[in-house]
DNA sequence: CGAGAGGTTGAGCAATCTCAACGGGGGTGG
DNA sequence: CCACCCCCGTTGAGATTGCTCAACCTCTCG
């Protein structure tokens, strides 16, 4: 699961990019010189997880930190008893580590088949202190994350489970940029958005069912939804 | 409710000391130099809030970023109809003003009389990129509360009332640096307690009747509280 | 000392959860 | 290639937690 990578692997390769290097506009190393991305590959490495597999537990020593290169990421905290709050999907181009002291906060956990670049801790924090650009681009993706924490805090903490599901439906067709009425795939379970949303099972499933019969989205298949009526949906989130 | 301070009054003066400067081992003035103090100064001023009194709504322009030099600040999120998420309750030494792009994106009030630094936010971002030690001063602010903002999301998620106020009040006392048994004073009132945890008034107010009635906690006048059994209160709250 | 805001308590209700049964689609093995 | 199985999702009925509405109480402050 885990293997040695080339600078070109995962840092402007043709087909795979680290995306902590190249993707999108919060590209890091675009600021970076070739000499720095050397730096920063030289503890790297990349790492494959299928679907299921745990990549660090809460409470474990933070050796790593990394970044999303491709696939989907639940980090999530646990109660004694088996509750479970998931507290963010990551995709590519996400960053894991901004809040870590020594022991990782939260457990991750591949929902889909996830390829991922693995820094060590350490040294990347010595990196850190050495190339402003890459803590200014840090900064301001907590500052993000920050702000989609508090937005997550409003849903769990006041909305109803319909006022729910209708913003994670939105929110997450808006993260993976699939425009109304195309297909979103959504590959986590019922299990997955119901502990993301602060609800259950049945709940999660039973609004899906509203939400169809009112004709704002179709069920395609158990993982595939589309958003047929974007702006009654979002009257419905609060959005 | 606004006016010009010198350097003294709030970068290390005797007796009012603003922490944005010098307190705690969070310290964001000690990293820095006389010169970059005099310039951190140029751009601020020093602003008093008396309780109610609202220092910015979501979406307006963000003009300025604020430390907390002393009181109680909460920060807050509505929907259209009035339900309200309290998403964080500031004190004197942390920073507002992490997650913003060019409008805020929460609501700040402050909750008891208040003293605040606040900078110009266009300049400061401009010292940030100047002045490393405050950017990764940020930076672990920014880790930290993003860090408190997914342990809120479990209390929000997944705990029952009882299991939030339990949260709560140890979460508080810890901040406020009040050990059990000590007078901890809760300058909130039970509607401010309710919208930060995610309930009604009424059910706050039974819980502590519940707490109380148990022993774990005594009710001293209507804004204190003892936490009397911190062990069985922490095991109530699943901590 | 009086008034009013804020807090407490009670009764009934509603949303969501729990427990349980059923269904269907995808994967696997024959 | 087909059939079976099993996981996952859906649906239903009843239980429960926390909410709503309403009355009452008690600090606190003027």
């Amino acid at each position: 699961m885990s293997e040695r990578p080339d600078v070109a692997t995962f840092c402007g390769g043709a087909q795979v990019r680290c995306d902590l290097c190249m993707v999108r506009d919060t590209a890091i190393c675009s600021v970076l010189s070739a000499s720095e991305l050397a730096r920063l590959t030289r503890i790297a490495r990349s790492v494959h997880a299928t679907p299921g597999h745990t990549l660090f537990h809460e409470g474990d020593p933070a050796e790593d930190v990394f970044t999303v290169v491709e696939g989907v990421v639940q980090l999530y905290k646990l109660l004694e008893d088996g509750r479970r709050q998931i507290v963010g999907f990551l995709v590519a181009g996400d960053f894991i580590g901004l809040a870590f002291g020594n022991h990782y906060v939260y457990s991750a956990e591949a929902v889909t088949a996830t390829r991922l670049c693995a820094f060590r801790r350490a040294p990347f924090i010595v990196l850190l202190g050495e190339y402003p650009h890459l803590e200014q681009n840090l900064l301001a993706r907590a500052s993000t994350e920050l702000a989609a924490s508090h937005e997550h805090m409003l849903v769990l903490g006041r909305k109803s489970a319909k006022e729910r599901v209708a913003t994670f439906l939105l929110r997450f067709a808006e993260r993976r940029g699939v425009p109304p009425g195309e297909r979103l795939d959504l590959p986590m379970g019922r299990l997955e958005i119901a502990d993301y949303l602060g609800l259950t099972i049945e709940t999660v499933s039973r609004t899906f069912t509203v939400l169809r019969r009112e004709g704002l989205i179709r069920l395609e298949g158990r993982s595939s939804v589309r958003i047929l009526d974007p702006s009654r949906l979002a009257a419905i989130a609060g959005l």
